[in-house]
DNA sequence: TTGGGTACTTACCAAATGGTTAGAATTACT
DNA sequence: AGTAATTCTAACCATTTGGTAAGTACCCAA
C-alpha cells in the first residue's frame, strides 16, 4: 500500500496547472493578454499601456501568442504600417485566469 | 484630448495582475501551491508530487512562499526531521487562479 | 561501522530571459 | 533634403533563473 495516496494526483507533464504555465507563465504574457483583452489593439497602443516592456519582449511576445493560437493578428497594408492584435476564442478563454490574478492582487496586494 | 482614452488601464506597478504576477510568476511556484492546496504537506511528499523539481528550487521557492506569507512551516523536533507546510489564509485565495489554470488546462492543452 | 531516512545547504556552472541600442522600410509632410 | 510616424529586426551583453552534485546533521537499525 503507498503511503502517501493524495487526493491530488502529482504534477508531472499531464498536469493541467502545468500545461497551461508552459504557455503562460511568461514575466509579461498574461499581462499582454490582459491589456488586450476584448479589443482590437495596435502594437503601438500596447507598447504604452505594457508600462516597461521593451519593444523586443513585447513582438516575441506577440508573436509566441500568435503561434500558440492566442492571438490573431491583422496587418493593414499602410504607410505608415498598422497592425491589429485579438485574442483569438482560445486567447479569450485565459481571460478567467487574468481576471483571478487581477482579483487577488486588488484584495491582497495593491 | 488622448487618442488612445481605453477602457483599461495601463499596467503599470499599480495594476493588480503585475502585482500577483510578481509573487506567483515563478516556474513553479503555482504548482508548489497547487499541490499542497488544502493539505498538510511534507517537504518530502512536495519532492515527489512536484515531479522534475530540484531540492533546491523547491526549498528556494518555499522558503519564499514562507516569506511571502503564502504558505506556513511547522517544524516537528524529531528525528528523522519533519516539515509541514500548509498554506496560510492568504495563501488559500491563489486557489482559484490555480482553479482557473487547471481548467484552461484540461479543456484545452492536456 | 556502515547505511538509511529526512530536510536542508552550498558551490559551481549552464541556460533562459530580458534590456539597450541601433537600424530597416516606406511614405508624407515641411 | 531632412524629419516623423509605425512596426519590426538584429547584435550584444547583463541578469536571472535553474540544474547538478556534493555535503551537513541527527538518530536508528543491521
Amino acid at each position: 500500500m503507498e503511503k502517501n495516496s493524495k487526493i491530488n494526483p502529482p504534477c508531472d507533464e499531464k498536469c493541467p496547472v502545468r500545461a497551461s504555465l508552459s504557455l503562460l507563465s511568461g514575466k509579461w504574457t498574461l499581462m499582454i493578454l490582459f491589456q488586450i483583452n476584448e479589443n482590437a489593439v495596435r502594437y503601438g497602443e500596447l507598447k504604452r499601456s505594457v508600462t516597461g516592456i521593451s519593444e523586443k519582449m513585447l513582438i516575441q511576445e506577440l508573436n509566441m501568442l500568435v503561434e500558440n493560437k492566442l492571438v490573431s493578428k491583422k496587418v493593414f497594408p499602410e504607410i505608415p504600417p498598422k497592425v491589429e492584435y485579438r485574442l483569438t476564442e482560445l486567447g479569450l478563454k485565459t481571460l478567467p485566469i487574468v481576471d483571478q490574478l487581477a482579483q487577488f492582487g486588488l484584495e491582497n496586494l495593491v
